[in-house]
DNA sequence: GCCGTTTTCGGCCCGACTGTTTTCAGTCG
């Protein structure tokens, strides 16, 4: 057993301490290996190049949809995109002994926490390296502590303003919210720019950043408009109910902080530009690299104002994000794809997929009600749903196991299909499926017997208890319920929930191959807390020919509105309709659900 | 350190802001 000596701050989440066990290194912990590395030999002075050429192995390694093991074991190291001879000898190496050399030796070259202060906004490797040697802080509550005491103020190029800018970076780090999910975020930024709306003129207005890329959680908010009387906008959104305080304030920009404490950016800009300007504030960052480097190789200048052709030096302008896109030759790119994962070279070919949209979706597969912890009436969610214009829906309750939530036993169960079965004959709009979403018990059976889940329409099954178990076992469980005849779905694989729960141990590389081999779908549960299969487990999940369900997992009748986060998480795993089995029609579900005979 | 419809060597993304300067270093998105 080896523990890597790092910061033990609690402000930092990069630099926290991780535990390494040889042969179960996690990409994750590689990826933080590399991405150490980087901030070591940038504060070290080392080319920018290889430096950057560290931090894309990290990047590219924590996204993999694979574990490093299978790849080392196949030898196929040097496929991932910025990994060459030197990174992938060190993967060996950490792989295989669970320590890097390296990387230790380059640790003693400093002081320890230094790592810590790059995490402060406002510290970058040069400060933090000085403040560490000539202060001599490990942490960012040590240096808050020295500023407050004066013995940092007055070093060179560390004047007053700078350090106060500091301190209140620091104050704000143990306040602020860290990432905010999207199903907080998105709802904040659509209430914002509504009471925008109606208080001034504005043309566009759009959510851009993480947000409009659908990332599972975003680090603030950016919006941005056009406008014929910017300054009116600023001013109204500065006033906005939501505002707690405004940080910033300009002619064409402000920065805001809400209630909740959450940041909120808006910018107005010139429609002859919107295109490119949403465009460059969409990101990633990464995505924007990528295309400024091809571009670069076409004697082009991407900013965000537009193209400038380096030869003729002329700028065009983009009103249309689109033609942004095509201009650089490329297919338009969906913001949710914008992650640096092909992408770009998919566009180039014409080769971006037509995308699932929210208009594509045709029930819910996983819904409760009043049966068991849902508050609605079975009638009241299933009205709801044909008001959606879904095709049907699936009552999926909770089994028996699940006693906290009112699960259903066997004859709770035959009673409510028996209601189920009358109120579909009664409704015109909406077929009602009867289901249940049946508990998958620590050894990997069924909480519910055979013979009643015959008489089901859809199956839903699920982990709730037994969330400790180690990785084998947890597999075991899961790839058990995977091979009953009666299982159509397995719900919230990994039943993380975020800032909540970590995932569970699950092989997810033999869950994805079970589920292709059995015929099993596997869920994009949409919860906002949830979103689980997330985003590049759905990218693998799909690569590999797994069909996916996205369920709402609705325990009211506004619960249904989760569907489009789903929906989202599932364009970010570049899904078609054809990957996603509630797009079919309430014919073919029909047929697919007896797929197996039951 | 990586990588190739200019290259196996010589390149490697762009602009703004801030504070501290008197021409620019450092940081950020």
């Amino acid at each position: 057993m080896y523990r890597f000596q790092l910061g033990t701050s609690v402000i930092s989440l990069r630099h926290l301490e991780c535990e390494v066990r040889v042969g179960t290194m996690k990409n994750s912990e590689v990826a933080k290996v590399f991405q150490d590395i980087a901030d070591l030999l940038e504060i070290k002075g080392e080319s920018p190049f290889k430096v950057r050429a560290y931090q894309r192995g990290a990047r590219s390694i924590e996204q993999l949809p694979v574990q490093l093991e299978q790849l080392l074991k196949q030898g196929q190291l040097k496929e991932i995109p910025g990994v060459g001879d030197a990174i992938a000898k060190k993967i060996t190496e950490l792989l295989t002994t669970g320590r890097l050399e390296y990387y230790e030796k380059l640790r003693s070259e400093f002081p320890e926490g230094l790592l810590t202060l790059l995490d402060i906004p406002g510290v970058g490797p040069k400060t933090a390296y000085r403040l560490s040697t000539e202060v001599g802080v490990r942490s960012p509550e040590e240096l808050e502590k020295a500023i407050v005491e004066g013995r940092v103020a007055g070093l060179f190029r560390l004047g007053d303003k700078t350090v106060e800018n500091i301190l209140r970076h620091l104050q704000a780090l143990r306040t602020k919210e860290q990432r905010i999910p999207l199903g907080v975020a998105l709802p904040l930024a659509e209430e914002m720019m509504e009471s925008l709306q109606q208080r001034v003129e504005v043309h566009d207005l759009v959510a851009a950043g993480s947000l409009r890329r659908f990332k599972d959680t975003v680090g603030d908010i950016d919006l941005m408009c056009t406008s014929a009387d910017a300054g009116a906008v600023i001013e109204a959104f500065s006033a906005l109910p939501q505002v707690a305080e405004v940080l910033a304030r300009g002619g064409t920009k402000a920065s805001v902080i809400t209630d909740r404490g959450i940041q909120v950016d808006l910018r107005v800009v010139d429609e002859e530009s919107f295109g490119s300007l949403l465009q460059h504030f969409t990101g990633s960052k990464q995505h924007n690299v990528a295309l400024r480097e091809r571009a670069h190789r076409a004697g082009l200048k991407l900013s965000e104002y537009g193209i400038t052709d380096v030869l003729s030096g002329g700028m065009e302008k983009f009103a249309r994000e689109e033609d942004f896109y095509l201009r650089l030759g490329l297919q338009p790119i969906p913001p949710e794809l914008r992650e640096d994962m092909g992408e770009v070279e998919r566009a180039e070919q014409g080769r971006i997929p037509e995308l699932l949209g929210p208009g594509d979706v045709k029930g819910d597969l996983h819904v409760h009600t009043n049966w068991s912890d849902g508050n609605a009436s079975v009638e009241d969610m299933a009205r709801a749903a044909a008001a959606r214009g879904y095709q049907y829906i699936a009552v999926t309750d909770h089994s028996k196991g699940r006693g906290i939530a009112n699960g259903l036993n066997e004859a709770r169960l035959r009673e409510q299909v028996s209601e189920i079965r009358a109120l579909d004959q009664r409704l015109q709009q909406i077929t009602v499926l009867a289901g249940m979403e049946v508990d998958i018990r620590a050894d990997g059976s069924l909480d519910m017997p055979d013979d009643v889940l015959e008489e089901l329409d859809v199956v839903v099954a699920a982990v709730h208890s037994a969330m400790g178990q180690d990785e084998d076992r947890m597999t075991r469980r899961v790839l058990r319920a995977m091979h009953s005849r009666h299982v159509d779905i397995i719900a919230h694989p990994t039943c993380r929930l975020l800032r909540e729960r970590e995932p569970v141990a699950l092989d997810m590389e033999a869950v994805f191959r079970t589920a292709v081999e059995t015929g099993t779908a596997l869920e994009i549960n949409a919860m906002p807390a949830r979103l689980d299969l997330k985003d590049s487990h759905v990218l693998r999940a799909r690569e590999l020919g797994v069909r996916l369900a996205i369920g709402t997992d609705a325990h009211a009748v506004g619960h249904l509105e989760y569907m489009r986060f789903g929906v989202g998480t599932a364009r970010r795993g570049w899904c078609d309709p054809g990957d996603v089995v509630n797009t079919m029609s309430l014919e073919a579900i029909s047929a697919w659900l007896k797929r197996r005979g039951s």
